[in-house]
DNA sequence: TAGCAGCGCCAC
DNA sequence: AAACGTGGCGCTGCTA
């Protein structure tokens, strides 16, 4: 049945519903924002879908209305949808409903490019509207409880949700056109669906082989613990009940250092660098027992937590625009953040019949600084195809190309990736393990080599200290908070910021760009997106549809690549396998 | 008991 | 004195 009232029209039945869908098919834009009774799609269910569109606002109460069909053809295109934080909304009506909601403008996202990557206090859609509209906005309703009896009250709040999307939307478009942030914005909105659809689609862990590793890993640990502890001396007093004296925690930086100083070894701290420069055993038995219990308790202990019983998959959560640069984060879990070696990722598996397409840029953070700053010899490498490491260190060591040496190419190597963190001769002499004198010979014949890319450098971090903002090749703006009356420390840090900046956020406008484009070459085939890795893409895919899959996926990447990279060619290597590894 | 800072380390 | 950019997160040890 429906009620009416001046705020919006309650629509429990299919009639009302056919009335709401011509209403949408008029307009040129409608506010969407639905109420679940809890947060994931895949345990919560959807209770109300509120549309807001031609100075009418439709609250269907999906609990009434289970079938949301007649909607499908004005939510899958047609006007746009103004939506606040859509990938929520998105992967409701996906999962649920099987609509896959387009176009997209997000009020949320929209309003963290206008900060340009300073985290404003919050991004919840009545702190947005406080902002941008002369309007308070109470959010008290949204946490209630909405799987029973609704009040007019909670109706009425979530139909002010949707309606307020309009008049937001038409602020927020003309402030990003304002300051330049159109074509950014886009690249955001795309990229909602394509990361909705990777976290709905999860990853497969194989947890027998997550066991077996575990067990190894913590009979490896434990060894370690022991060795390390021998080193030591035992606690006086111990109780006759063995293990139950007071012992040394060795997760613990403060008591590891007491023992250290207890034989004798005085430790500023305990860090891994630190570590290494210590000539004892201890040390190097404190770096293992570290490195193992980090594996045992980030990963191995905890992953099979985050396997969904409906799924049997793990569905991380991407956040879109939380880091500053623009790079997705991602969170429950890290997925991201996976230990490289062959024993953790080969029990990422692709599900039954399936394979997994493995697509990642190649170098693409130096073509970016190769083309930002034109430097000719580091664009001349790349289109000549050639290993840019190896180009980089002939000419430095004055050595022809063929007689050059691991050593000097991994030194190479190093200062490539190092100078995009605006990295010092200190930092590199310790990591080359050499003297800070020759590291800063070697900085300089470097430069002297790029000279282009040190004045871009340069050019960029002054730039930063005096316009406060930068920009990558996309247009996406990041604010530099204060840049007067800095510490050198202060400085030093927001120069190295500044000189990163351009070039990790224009990687990153890339793969949004290649998540979208990815997304979209597989509608139509067996395979769908189930991680992103910064400038790594997994994809899992019918076996026998693998070969047209890593075909497209590759041509989507050169293609995001291209739009943005016009000096320097893009190269994408890619790998079919059960199992996430190359 | 929950929240938080500091330390330390995984990824790119 | 300074030290390599962007994150998430486990653990300790403290406080409210």
């Amino acid at each position: 049945m429906e009620e009416r009232t001046a705020a919006f029209r309650l629509i429990t039945g299919p009639e009302g519903l056919r009335e709401a869908a011509r209403a949408l098919a008029g307009a040129r834009r409608v506010g969407l924002d639905i109420e679940a009774t809890g947060l994931s799609p895949l345990d919560a269910r959807m209770r109300l879908l509120q549309l807001a569109a031609g100075g009418e606002t439709f609250v269907v109460d999906v609990f009434e209305v289970k079938d949301l069909s007649p909607l499908r053809e004005a939510l899958e295109g047609g006007p746009l949808k103004v939506l606040h934080n859509a990938k929520y909304d998105y992967s409701f009506l996906l999962a649920q409903h099987g609509i896959r909601l387009s176009p997209l403008f997000d009020t949320m996202l929209a309003a963290q490019l206008l900060d340009g990557g300073e985290q404003g206090p919050s991004y919840s859609l009545e702190a947005v509207a406080g902002r941008y509209l002369q309007e308070t906005v109470d959010k008290t309703a949204r946490r209630e409880d909405w799987s029973k009896e609704l009040s007019r009250e909670q109706l009425e709040y979530a139909a002010r949700d949707a309606a307020i999307l309009l008049p937001l939307h038409e602020r927020l478009q003309e402030l990003l056109e304002r300051e330049g942030l159109g074509p950014v914005s886009r690249i955001e909105f795309g990229a909602v669906p394509a990361i909705a659809e990777m976290e709905l689609a999860g990853i497969r862990l194989d947890v027998r082989r997550w066991r077996e590793l575990e067990r190894v890993v913590r009979r490896r640990r434990d060894e370690a613990a022991r060795r390390l502890e021998s080193h030591f001396p035992q606690p006086e007093g111990v109780l006759p009940l063995e293990g139950l004296g007071p012992r040394l925690n060795l997760n613990s930086p403060q008591q590891i250092m007491e023992a250290f100083r207890s034989i004798g070894i005085e430790l500023p701290d305990t860090r891994m660098w630190t570590l290494l420069t210590v000539d004892h055993p201890a040390a190097r038995d404190l770096l293992e027992y570290r490195e193992l219990q980090k594996k045992l308790g980030t990963y191995l202990e905890t992953y099979e937590g985050f396997v969904h019983p409906k799924t049997g998959r793990i569905h991380a959560s991407f956040l879109q625009c939380r880091v500053p640069t623009g790079r997705l984060a991602c969170t429950n879990p890290n997925v991201q953040q996976i230990p490289h070696e062959d024993e953790f990722r080969r029990c990422f598996v692709a599900g039954e019949g399936n394979v997994l397409v493995i697509a990642d840029y190649s170098q693409i953070e130096l073509r970016i600084l190769a083309e930002v700053s034109g430097d000719p010899g580091f664009v001349e490498a790349f289109r000549r195809g050639e290993d840019l490491h190896r180009v980089t260190a002939a000419t430095m060591f004055g050595v022809p190309k063929e007689e050059v040496t691991k050593e000097q190419r991994s030194a190479a190597k190093r200062i490539n990736f190092g100078l995009a963190y605006g990295r010092g001769p200190r930092s590199l002499a310790a990591q080359l393990g050499t003297d800070e004198e020759r590291a800063r010979r070697l900085i300089d014949e470097y430069f002297a080599t790029y000279g282009r890319v040190q004045r871009y450098l340069n050019e960029t971090a002054n730039r930063a200290l005096k316009e406060g903002a930068l920009r990558t090749l996309s247009g996406r703006l990041r604010k530099f908070g204060r840049t007067r009356g800095l510490s050198s420390a202060e400085r030093g840090a927001l120069k190295r910021e500044a000189m990163n900046y351009p070039i990790q956020g224009t990687s990153a406008d890339i793969a949004k760009l290649a998540l979208i484009f990815i997304h979209s070459e597989l509608r139509d085939l067996d395979a769908r997106l189930i991680n992103c890795i910064h400038d790594e893409f997994v994809v899992e895919c019918a076996e026998e549809q693998a070969e047209e899959a890593a075909s497209r996926v590759r041509s989507a990447m050169v293609r995001a690549g291209e739009r943005l990279l016009k000096r320097v060619p893009v190269e994408v290597e890619v790998a079919v396998s059960r199992e996430w590894r190359k």
